[in-house]
DNA sequence: TATCATTTGTTCGTATGTATC
DNA sequence: CGATACATACGAACAAATGAT
C-alpha cells in the first residue's frame, strides 16, 4: 500500500513510513500505532521485521511500547524541568537555585570511601574516609525525579564542627556552615550526558531511550581547595539546567593564544 | 556451562552473564566478546536469544558491533574532552573555554527566522528574520566534534554596525562587537541532553546509545535583554561541559520575567 | 586481484508465554 | 473468561562486511 520499495533493510523502510507518519501528524503526540498485526498486514512484510521497526523507532527514543496495550508516540513537548544550577548568597545564609523539591523518603546517611572518580576532584588519594548523604527529589508539579548526593570528607569536616555533627543537612546548610566557619566559598560544576545503569532507570522511573544529565559539583574555598562534593543526577528528557555565566577580567596572564 | 537457570527471559540471562563478565574483567575493555556461534554453543540457545541479549547491552552502552568483525567492550573510562564553559574578559576583547577546536570546514552563513523554540529564548516573535552561522567544531587532540550554532536577531545586528557586516565572525569577535558597541554582557546557558536525530548521529560520528548534550546560550545586556543566542551539541559520552558559580549576593530580587 | 571463511545483518516462518481490557 | 497485543523463543536461509589466503 505505502510506497515501499526504495532501498535499505526493509525494516528501516518501514521504520521510515512511520517516522514520516509521526512528522505528518498521522500518528499525532500520546495516540497509539497500529498493532503489529496491523502493520504487518499494511506493509506486508513478516513479524520480525515489524518488530525490528518498532525496535529502532524505540531506540530513538520516538515511541514508547506498552506490553499488552500498543505503541505509543511520545509526546515531544514534553513539560520540561528547568534545574537553576545558580547559588545566591545573604551573609552566611546560601539559597540553591529556585525549585522546592520535595524529598521521596528521608535523607540516607552512610560513610564511605572516595574512589578513582571522585578521589581526583576532592583533591584526595584514593580510600579517604567520607560522610555521604543520598536524597530522591521530586519535583511537586512534574513529577520529575532527581538523585542527589553529598560527600563530604572527613578532612573537610573536622576543621567545620557543625559539618561533623551534621553531615546529613541541607546543602544550603552545609555551605553556610562552611561559610561560617570562614571559608570564602566558590563551585565549578561538570555536566556530561550517559544511558543510565539499571538501578538508575528505576530509581529515576526513566522511560526507554532517556539518557541521564549528570553533574559533578565541586565546592571550592578561598584558595581554590576543593571541600565538598555533590553529585546530580536527572531525566536528561524531563529536566534542563540553567547556569549563569559572568564574564571573568582576565587578571592572570591568558594562556590562550590565537 | 555457566549457571543460566536463574528466573527471567532467557536473553536477560545471556545478558546478564556476559555482563558478568565484563564486570569481572573476563571482558576487559576494548576486548571481543565470543561471536555469535560461540554464544550459541556456550549457553546452548538460539541464535535469536544470543541476538537479543546483545541488542540489550547495546543499548545499555556497554558494548560495541561491528559488521563482519564482532562485538566489543567499550572503553569505560573514555578520554572525556572538557569543554569549559566559562569566558574571561580583557578590555572588551573577550575568550571562549580554553580549547583550541578546528574547524572542520568553512562556517556556513544562512537567514532563517525564529521558531517556537529559539523565539520566546530571545523575546522575539515567532517569524523574526536571524543571521545564522553554522560551524563543526573538531577537537584536535580527541577527534571530538561538536556543532555550534550562532543566532544574530537583525534587531541586535541593526545596533551594532561591526555585526550587520560580518555575523558569522568568530564568537568572541562578536562580543567583542557588542561590547563595543557599549553592551555590557552577561549569558545564561540551558543544558539538556537527548538521544541524537539521525543527522546529528552522523554529523557528530556517534556511536550507539550515546545521548547528545545540547546547550543554549543566550548573550544578554545590561537589562538582561537577549542579544543573541548560541547553541552548542556534543557527544555526551565524549564530552564534558565545565562552569564556574559564583554565590550572587540577592540584592536585586529575581526578576521572574517568563 | 580474486576467493574464501568468519562474523554480523536481515528476513522469512512458527509456536508459546504474558499483560491488558 | 476470552480477545487482543506485545514478549520470548526456536529454526532456517541468504546478504553484507571483514580479514586472510
Amino acid at each position: 500500500m505505502a510506497g515501499i520499495e526504495r532501498p535499505g533493510p526493509l525494516y528501516q523502510q518501514v521504520a521510515d513510513a512511520i517516522r514520516r507518519g509521526i512528522a505528518s501528524g498521522d500518528y499525532p503526540p500520546g495516540s497509539p500505532l497500529p498493532s503489529e498485526a496491523q502493520l504487518i498486514e499494511r506493509y506486508e512484510v513478516s513479524r520480525p521485521t515489524v518488530r525490528n521497526a518498532i525496535s529502532a523507532l524505540r531506540s530513538e527514543g520516538l515511541i514508547e511500547v506498552r506490553h499488552g496495550k500498543g505503541s505509543f508516540v511520545k509526546s515531544v513537548a514534553t513539560p520540561l524541568l528547568t534545574v537553576e544550577r545558580t547559588i545566591t548568597r545573604t551573609g552566611t545564609a546560601y539559597a540553591v537555585g529556585s525549585i522546592p523539591w520535595e524529598q521521596a523518603h528521608e535523607p540516607t546517611g552512610y560513610r564511605t570511601q572516595t574512589t578513582s572518580e571522585t578521589g581526583p576532584l576532592l583533591a584526595l588519594d584514593e580510600g579517604e574516609a567520607l560522610f555521604g548523604t543520598d536524597r530522591t527529589l521530586i519535583d511537586p508539579r512534574t513529577g520529575a525525579r532527581a538523585l542527589h548526593r553529598t560527600l563530604i570528607p572527613f578532612s573537610t569536616a573536622d576543621r567545620v564542627p557543625a559539618l561533623a555533627e551534621n553531615p546529613g543537612a541541607p546543602i544550603e546548610e552545609v555551605y553556610g556552615a562552611m561559610a561560617e566557619a570562614g571559608h570564602k566559598l566558590t563551585w565549578s560544576e561538570t555536566v556530561r550526558a550517559r544511558m543510565p545503569q539499571a538501578d538508575e532507570r528505576t530509581a529515576l522511573e526513566l522511560p526507554d531511550a532517556t539518557p541521564v544529565i549528570h553533574t559533578l559539583r565541586v565546592t571550592q574555598g578561598a584558595r581554590s581547595e576543593p571541600l565538598i562534593l555533590e553529585e546530580l543526577r536527572a531525566s536528561g528528557s524531563q529536566a534542563q539546567l540553567t547556569y549563569r555565566i559572568t564574564a571573568d577580567t582576565a587578571r592572570q596572564r591568558p594562556t590562550a593564544r590565537s
